[in-house]
DNA sequence: TGTACATCAGTGAACGCGCGTTCACTGATGTAC
DNA sequence: TGTACATCAGTGAACGCGCGTTCACTGATGTAC
């Protein structure tokens, strides 16, 4: 069978094998030529969909951002239910944390590329951002009474720092720390609810 | 006056000025080239001295690491004594916190550099260490009792994912939080206080 | 329904760039006698 | 003290590479009449 000479759907093609080539090798793998390979179509072609190769990678962060977010949610949304609100909030913040810490260590290349430095913006915004659903998750603990609305303030920018700290360090293996992953991840999670001040389990 | 044709102190030349291209740029800014041309220098000389680029980078990695080690000393160093070494361990540790953030603000390529992923080890390990600073630090907290040997085992890795993660969120502004870097900095120390269940001030 | 033609999405060759690294060499230095 | 010579630290030209991007082009598509 010919391939066509119509690509079709280039522009999503293109930023699918970005993605693949990003997940394989960081931001820095993500070239013009590379792409062109992967989606069977010559150099020139990508700048039917995109004014420059930042531009591709704008959405492949994207990309990256939104998974990250999804493995939030999916982490939150697997926490089985116990019917005790609060006690239900506590935990699937604490999931959150976790699946932010491990997508950290199991998808570096892909954690990398979410927050590399990009001139272009990608064309919308990400969605799901998972900013957003960390602020949803700390709203959620102040109306179950958890969390103090003095504490809510700095509580984003707190969790996001030591959980994005902690899988930054894990998985560039930056520190001659012996801990298990496991040990450093639950280390992250329960300091964050002891500096918002939430109960301990 | 003529450059002589020995250039005398080429090694350390090359990695000085690796430094200030670095500093500069980040690691990526760091070529054979660019260092041949600063040091006045064609570019295969670099290689009577190390045996390929990342070598020359694995160096100043090294010296990134040192800088931010030495901020934090610098910092320990300037907090007034009282008398009291309860008291003067916690200033001292929350002054070693904050220089951590404001290097990684103030100096955020050389802060990228000192983490870059480099296959080659550098010639000596680095001092001052930061890692060893910090468990300095906690083991004075221990001694004057503000730590308890409980929570001193996790607390250099959650120290430093708090502190770590807050200096990337703000050197790469990756966040859409609008607090202003000082009160940033201030949450992620406090937090840290509080995580490792430390008297606040 | 058929056809001319504008528009769109590709091709492929080429440009210029800067990179790391190699290699045969040369100029300077220092040491043995 | 003077000199032959080994050693060291440079030079400069070249190699091959892969990159982003441009440009004149061509093949396919769809629309107006």
């Amino acid at each position: 069978m010919e391939r066509p000479y119509h690509h079709g759907n280039l522009r999503s093609a293109l930023i699918a094998e970005g993605v693949r080539l990003a997940r394989a090798g960081g931001p820095a793998a993500v070239t013009i030529r590379d792409l062109a390979r992967a989606t069977g179509v010559s150099p020139s072609a990508a700048y039917r969909h995109f004014p420059d190769v930042d531009h591709i990678l704008a959405e492949i962060s994207r990309t990256a951002r939104q998974e990250l977010a999804t493995a939030m949610i999916d982490a939150c949304r697997a926490v089985p239910g116990t019917g005790d609100a609060a006690r239900d909030a506590l935990s699937e913040f604490a999931a959150m944390g976790e699946a932010y810490i491990r997508y950290g260590i199991a998808e570096s290349n892909m954690f990398d590329t979410a927050f590399v430095p990009c001139e272009a913006q990608p064309d919308e915004p990400e969605s799901p951002s998972a900013w957003e659903v960390l602020c949803r998750a700390l709203d959620d603990l102040v109306e179950v009474g958890l969390l103090s609305a003095e504490r809510r303030v700095d509580a984003p920018l707190i969790a996001w720092a030591t959980v994005h700290g902690m899988a930054s360090i894990l998985s560039r293996r930056a520190i001659p720390d012996t801990s298990s992953d496991e040990q450093a991840t639950w280390a992250a999670v329960s300091a964050v609810q002891r500096a918002l001040e939430l109960p301990g389990e």
